[in-house]
DNA sequence: GCGTGGCCGGAAAGCGCTTTCCAGTGCTGC
DNA sequence: GCAGCACTGGAAAGCGCTTTCCGGCCACGC
């Protein structure tokens, strides 16, 4: 039990070289060290089942291998699909990613950063929504500073930061593309499920999606407002039912949402699409296979979390880069002609 | 630009008190600090916004703050929900969860524990399911020894590895069940969607549904293998209507698998549950909303994680400990009478 | 009144590594 | 043949923190 940790000194000790030359040949350094002594370092190093401890040359070399990744639920596919993109980039990179949950708390996200900060995280994605809560929303950005006073950097997933670089899907656009799609198959009257009035992506998505009908001539929607997740798109369909609109096509401002909504229809005997034509954005996988197939805006996840993960790690320019990625609209057998 | 980090020897110096006051009192040693000092101290550590760097604490406590959690695909809700139940519990003990994925290459299982083992990491949750391939699987025991000889304590999830402590699901028994509630659905030839037959969890859940049927009279499934996830499900589904096989009712190992199967099934104008029923394991929240409903053996997986996560992280007593959690059947739509 | 603890502050010795600096060696070039 | 150089190995100074140990102080007991 607890046997103590073979050290480097060991190492250095037992193949009777310095510690200097032991750390140059275990780590490849600048210097070149001669074959001989390399390789006895080597193979005693093998032998005693040395493993570099991590902590202490982050401490030395002032800088760590972690990767922080800061999601709101890592269940919601959403979420899930651009950490494995963010993971995949990184143990390629030989880092280590460390996932911090927020549970969707606006304040939490400020504290894990912190936290990061305090491990020297080399770098920093934060793939939460943004909050337009004030306060939270400074807190926040006084942490960003702060992590990228330290040397660290970071990148966000569809929401911009001051001079951090970013990576948006082009949410608006998608909106009103899908709106214009659906608009085409000649339904007149859409119901939204917005997300929170305050995180920027579901306003994005929703102004779009006005954008789209307005340009194809069509009423601006009734929106009814809920959660971002599937139990808040199961509420607002409720409440969209309820209140009597004669809408027969629905955007909801996210798939997990559209599958809460659906649920929904379905228990109140409201068929898909044939009563209703429901629609999401993001694409997530799960729903592809659904019966109906939800209709939405397909966006790369994986790709865009490998994306961020790339810019944040490639060495990494000074100014805040952005890239966008575009939504795609997919009309699959959850939207009807009307 | 990297504006230096603000160190404990800078707020004892602006402070007036010394190295070890201030560390006494920004981390609430055993040791007491006068109220006065103390107060100086947490003030100006305030002002300068003094963080801890976790990296040299852990090299002078000899022990971080770190957590490791390894999984196949973080993208699976099968881990995805114990990855939120890990990082739950690890979270409000104040430690930071580190991510890993194997992309079910049973090599990177043990890749993974020894960089966890670099970082110190005090703990690790072992998500993955067990192979039975020799080398791989000696390889890992070997770093788990290492791991837990340093100190560390590991856990692991539905597979059981000598001397940790493990959460185990009622594969066995879940399965056995399932198979007898399908069969008093009046079902006499059945299917299996196995997983590859390396894998321990896959293998439980056969041959507990076999002994299931058995129970119940009913003749021995097809038995088709397909990979672990989503398109191993819906190439085994394929396989087995290539098969001509007269099966009513197919057991898919995974709900993952089942839902693949159940695309295929679609694609084939195999209508679920008129003229196949289909069941799976594990009840991942997506499969509830679908239609079908998908019926399933529920295992709490968000509670393993936590299960996990609080085995590793109590403390530790010495001897390994098992703790079982029990599956339900949960009867849906997609399974029908016969 | 003085010895004996109990407390609290501070000095300093690490924790395991990296990296700078210095010393020694063998070459090259004239 | 020797100055100068390139190159390699080692000693040692940190990196930022924790913790042991020591010294000073006060309160107490006899």
């Amino acid at each position: 039990m607890s046997a103590r940790q073979v050290t480097l000194a060991e190492v250095a000790r037992q193949a009777g070289v310095s510690l200097a030359t032991a750390s140059r040949v275990l780590n490849g350094s600048t210097r070149q060290v001669s074959g001989d002594l390399s390789e006895r370092v080597l193979r005693t190093a093998e032998e005693l089942g040395y493993v570099p401890n991590a902590s202490a040359q982050a401490l030395a070399r002032n800088s760590s291998s972690l990767v922080g990744l800061v999601v709101h639920d890592i269940t919601d596919p959403y979420f899930s699909c651009i950490a494995a993109g963010v993971t995949r980039v990184a143990e390629e990179a030989g880092l280590v990613v460390v996932l911090g949950t927020t549970g969707r708390r606006p304040e939490r996200e400020a504290e894990l950063l912190s936290t990061l900060r305090a491990h020297r995280a080399r770098a920093v994605v934060l793939a939460g929504s943004r909050t337009t809560d004030r306060a939270a929303q400074a807190r926040l950005a006084a942490e960003i500073d702060a992590f990228t006073e330290q040397g660290g950097r970071v990148a966000c997933v569809s929401q911009a930061k001051l001079g951090t670089d970013t990576v948006v899907p082009g949410n608006r656009a998608g909106g009103r593309a899908l709106a214009r799609a659906l608009a085409g198959l000649g339904h007149k009257k859409f119901a939204v499920l917005g997300g929170p009035s305050e995180l920027v992506v579901a306003r994005d998505r929703l102004a779009g999606f006005k954008a789209g009908l307005a340009d194809a001539g069509v009423a601006p929607p009734v929106v009814v407002n809920g959660a971002f997740t599937r139990d808040g798109g199961y509420e607002a369909a409720l409440e969209l039912l309820a209140s009597k609109s004669r809408a027969t096509c629905v955007f909801a401002v996210t798939d997990v949402m559209a599958m809460g909504a659906m649920a929904a229809l379905r228990e109140r005997g409201v068929r898909v699409p044939e009563d209703m034509s429901i629609a999401g954005f993001d694409d997530i996988p799960t729903l592809r296979d659904t019966v109906p197939a939800l209709s939405t805006v397909r966006l790369p996840l994986e790709e865009m979390g490998e994306i961020a993960a790339g810019l944040v790690l490639d060495g990494g320019r000074d100014e805040a880069r952005t890239v966008r990625v575009a939504g795609e609209v997919v009309l699959r057998a959850s939207t009807a002609h009307n």
